[in-house]
DNA sequence: CTTTATGACGTAGGGAACGG
DNA sequence: CCGTTCCCTACGTCATAAAG
C-alpha cells in the first residue's frame, strides 16, 4: 500500500490507538518504525520492500477477519520502488486472446530494481493520453509492488515529431478487420475473432493452457509454427495431429513431439468447467465456468440454454426477492448467481456463432472429446454436501489444486480463507496463520491422511 | 454507493529436451 | 556431452463486473 492508504487503512480499523501512537517493538509508531526499518535497508544482509504491520491482538483479527485475498488485520507498507529513467524507443500494439488491443512500450533496455526492463504495458488508450507519452519522449519507469514494469510518467518530452504520436489503429495490425470501442470500454478491440491469427493463437494457448486442457509442452513457439504453417486453426485441429508432423518442426524432435501427442491424448476428458473455461468466451474465467457446470448437467444443455429467457427469469427473482426482503420473509435462491446481464451477453453471443458450434461439435463428435458429464446426485457426490474447506500448508500425495477438485467433485465448497463458515480445515506440512485461525475458532482440522480416509468412505 | 473477485500485464528463473 | 531454447509459473496493481 502507498503511505497515504496505509493510513486510511490505520484510521478505518477503529481501534484504540493512532498510526503515530501504536507501538511496534518498543519504537514509538508504525512511522517511525517504517521510516527507521528504511535507513537500515542497505545494511540488511537481505533485500526488503517494505514493512508489515499486523493487529497483535488475537480477538481483533478475529473480528477483523479475511477478504479472499489478504487477511484484513494486516497491511503491507511498502518503500517507493526504484525508479530510473529511459527512452520509448516504440510504442507497439498487441493483440490478444479477446481480441484487445493493448499498447505496448518498448523501451531502452534499462535496469531497475534488479531486471532489465524493455517492455511496460500502457493498458489502454486513455492511459497513453492521461500520460501523455509519445515515442522519443524519456519516461520515468518503476515496477509496480517491486513485480510488474510500469511507466509513471514523461520526464521530458523528446523532441516530438506529429508521427511520435500514438494513435489507436483504426484496422487490426494482424489480421487487418475493423477496430471498434464500444461505448463505455477502456479497450479498443479487433472485430476479427478467430479468423484474426493473433486471437487463434492466444485462444488455442488458453486452450492449452494447464488450468483448461491442460496440455503440457503446447506453448508459444509451438503454437506460433501450427498456426503460421496453417496446420492449426481451431482447437479440434490439435487433436489431429500425428507425431510425425510435430517432428518435422523446429525445436521439435522425436521425444518432444511423442510427449506432445501424450498430452493431447490425456486431455480427452475434461470436466465441464475445464471445457467451458478453455473455450475462452470473453468475461468467462475458471470461477464463471464452474458456475456454469454446477447450473447445467452436461454440455449438451449449456449449448441449448435460452439466454433471454434465463435473463428474464433472473430480474424476476431478484425483483421478487426484493418484495420479500421488505416484507422480512426468506429469498429465493437466485437464478445463476454470480452471473449477471454483461455476462449472458457474452454467452449468449459465443454460443450463436455458428463457427463456435461447429467447433465445439468437431471437438465432442470428430475428435473424441468426453466432456465428463454432472455426476447424478449419488451419495458420493453428495458426501460432503455443501460443506466448507480451507486448504493450507503443502500436501504430499497431490496439489493443492487436486485436492480441491477432488472436495469438489464431492460436494464440498473451497474457499480461501478460514472462518466461523468453515466446517474443516485441511493443513498440509508447514502450514500458518489459516491453521492458528482454525484452532483459535475451533474449526475441525484434518491432516492429509484424515481428507484421504474422507474421499475413501465416500467411494463404499 | 461500497466491497469483493478476477483477469491481464512483463520478467526472472528452473526444468526439460533439442541439436550440434 | 553441453550450450541453447522453450515452457511454465509466481508476483503486484489496476480495470472491470457483480452483488450487497
Amino acid at each position: 500500500q502507498r503511505h497515504s492508504e496505509v493510513l486510511d487503512w490505520i484510521a478505518d480499523q477503529g481501534l484504540p490507538v493512532s498510526a503515530e501512537r501504536a507501538t511496534v517493538r518498543g519504537l514509538p509508531g508504525l512511522l517511525g518504525f517504517h521510516r527507521s526499518m528504511g535507513e537500515k535497508r542497505d545494511k540488511l544482509r537481505y533485500a526488503i520492500d517494505g514493512v508489515v504491520y499486523k493487529v497483535n491482538r488475537l480477538d481483533y483479527q478475529q473480528l477483523l477477519g479475511f477478504v479472499a485475498r489478504a487477511p484484513r488485520f494486516a497491511v503491507a507498507h511498502k518503500y517507493a520502488p526504484e525508479e530510473a529513467l529511459t527512452e520509448v524507443i516504440d510504442i507497439e500494439v498487441q493483440v490478444g486472446r479477446t481480441g484487445a488491443l493493448t499498447p505496448v512500450a518498448r523501451l531502452k533496455p534499462v535496469s531497475v530494481g534488479g531486471v532489465t526492463v524493455t517492455n511496460a504495458t500502457l493498458h489502454n488508450e486513455d492511459e497513453v493520453r492521461r500520460k501523455d507519452v509519445w515515442r522519443g519522449d524519456t519516461v520515468i519507469v518503476r515496477r509496480a509492488g517491486d513485480v510488474i514494469p510500469e511507466v509513471v510518467s514523461v520526464s521530458k518530452a523528446g523532441p516530438r515529431a506529429p508521427s511520435d504520436r500514438f494513435e489507436m489503429p483504426t484496422r487490426c495490425p494482424v489480421c487487418g478487420s475493423e477496430v471498434v470501442r464500444l461505448e463505455g470500454e477502456a479497450a479498443a478491440r479487433c472485430t476479427g475473432g478467430l479468423f484474426c491469427r493473433a486471437q487463434r493463437k492466444q485462444a488455442l494457448l488458453h486452450f492449452a493452457s494447464r488450468r483448461a486442457m491442460d496440455i503440457e509442452g503446447l506453448g508459444e513457439k509451438l503454437v506460433d509454427q501450427l498456426v503460421d504453417l496453417e496446420i492449426v486453426r481451431t482447437p479440434a485441429d490439435i487433436y489431429r495431429l500425428d507425431p510425425g508432423t510435430l517432428a518435422g518442426l523446429e525445436r521439435m524432435g522425436e521425444k518432444s513431439a511423442q510427449n506432445v501427442v501424450a498430452a493431447i491424448e490425456k486431455s480427452k476428458t475434461p470436466t465441464l468447467a475445464r471445457f467451458v473455461y478453455a473455450l475462452g468466451i470473453p468475461g468467462v474465467g475458471e470461477e464463471v465456468a464452474r458456475i456454469l457446470a454446477k447450473h447445467f448437467v452436461g454440455l449438451e444443455a449449456l449449448l441449448h440454454a435460452d439466454w433471454a429467457d434465463i435473463a428474464e427469469r433472473k430480474k424476476g427473482v431478484q425483483k421478487e426477492n426484493a418484495a420479500r426482503k421488505r416484507r422480512g420473509e426468506v429469498a429465493l435462491p437466485s437464478v445463476l448467481e454470480g452471473i449477471g446481464p454483461a455476462l449472458m451477453e457474452s454467452l449468449e453471443k459465443f454460443f450463436s456463432q455458428e463457427h463456435n458450434r461447429e467447433v465445439i461439435a468437431q471437438l465432442t463428435a470428430g475428435q473424441g472429446i468426453r466432456v465428463q458429464a454432472r455426476r447424478s446426485p449419488s451419495a458420493a457426490a453428495d458426501q460432503f454436501g455443501g460443506k466448507i474447506f480451507v486448504l493450507t500448508g503443502t500436501l504430499l500425495g497431490m496439489t493443492r489444486d487436486e485436492a480441491a477438485e477432488l472436495i469438489r467433485s464431492r460436494g464440498g465448497k473451497v474457499v480461501g480463507s478460514v472462518s466461523k463458515q468453515t466446517d474443516y480445515v485441511v493443513a498440509g506440512d508447514d502450514a500458518g496463520s489459516k491453521l492458528e485461525k482454525a484452532r483459535k475458532l475451533g474449526v475441525a482440522v484434518l491432516d492429509e491422511a484424515g481428507l484421504r480416509r474422507m474421499f475413501e468412505e465416500s467411494k463404499s
